[in-house]
DNA sequence: ATCCAGGCAGATG
DNA sequence: CATCTGCATGGA
């Protein structure tokens, strides 16, 4: 066990950054949350003017909460005055994870047509089921794991009509480095993630955010789809991404989940 | 009980 | 290119 401090400022929260959608492994504890990412865990508890973190690795959780990252600069230029400026004062806490980029693959797929709380089963029941044994928790699976287990295995956690599609992307991954994806430009590194079974504009989009952190990509969901039906009216979503991508450039994703987090919330 | 959820593939105009 | 439909499941 590790542990490291991090003192508080108005621009991280780990509620609202772990609650906020973006990430589906992790349970409230006393004083604060316990998270799950590929083969490591934490808890974050809340002391006062700082946060503390215990966990198996300073150095991967130092990355994954990402503190590198000047929010407060980011909110600063792309505030608008209005319903983004609501959204930010909501949301100024949250920080884009840098998961995993097959957690967040796969993670993302259950995601589709579902319900949080549910995906958040779902996934767990998979971890416990095929992902190896960490000692009083489980690691998020190898793409092999997944690829053995079996459509069926993947219908009996209640995936649904996802079964397929985990089965067939893990089967379709194996052997395949998608670490080395990163190298690619956002819109070709789309297209690989879209050409795979079961993945479209929007759960390639998560993933290119969440998993690959790249900030020029604005999925759009339902939620979003609520936040701009007036200002883009009747425009599908994957044209709608387009849109609000050119608006927002290179800092979309961040506005993305902002106002993801602030709509889903306040149901404003 | 009915609706709906971080949508997608496949079929059809 | 655009629009339509079926889909598994269970929380609200």
């Amino acid at each position: 066990m590790e542990s490291f401090e991090i003192p508080k400022t108005p621009y991280f929260d780990i509620g609202a950054t772990l609650e906020c959608g973006q990430v589906f492994r992790f349970k409230p504890i006393d004083g604060g949350y316990k998270i799950n990412a590929l083969g490591h865990m934490a808890e974050v508890r809340d002391s006062g003017d700082r946060w503390i973190v215990d966990s198996d690795s300073s150095e991967f959780f130092n990355r994954y909460l990402d503190f590198d990252t000047d929010y407060g600069f980011i909110q600063r230029e792309v505030d608008d005055k209005a319903l983004l400026s609501e959204a930010i004062a909501f949301g100024k806490g949250i920080h884009i994870l840098r998961q995993d980029p097959t957690e967040a693959l796969f993670s993302f797929i259950i995601s589709q047509n579902n319900h949080i709380p549910r995906i958040k089963g779902i996934i767990e029941r998979i971890c416990d089921g095929l992902g190896d044994d960490m000692g009083g928790y489980h690691a998020f699976p190898t793409v092999e794991a997944l690829a053995s287990a079996g459509e069926s295995y993947f219908a009996s956690v209640g995936a649904g009509y996802r079964a397929a599609y985990l089965d067939r992307v893990a089967k379709t991954l194996v052997g395949e480095d998608i670490y080395e994806w990163k190298n690619l430009d956002t819109e070709a590194l789309r297209l690989k993630l879209m050409s795979l079974y079961g993945i479209g504009r929007k759960v390639a989009d998560c993933v290119l955010l969440f998993g690959f952190n790249r900030f020029d990509v604005f999925p759009v969901d339902t939620w979003i789809k609520k936040v701009f039906e007036e200002e883009y009216p009747g425009v599908p979503a994957d044209k709608m991404s387009v849109l609000l991508v050119k608006k927002y450039g290179k800092y979309a994703g961040f506005v993305q989940q902002w106002l993801f987090y602030y709509k889903r919330e306040k149901k404003v």
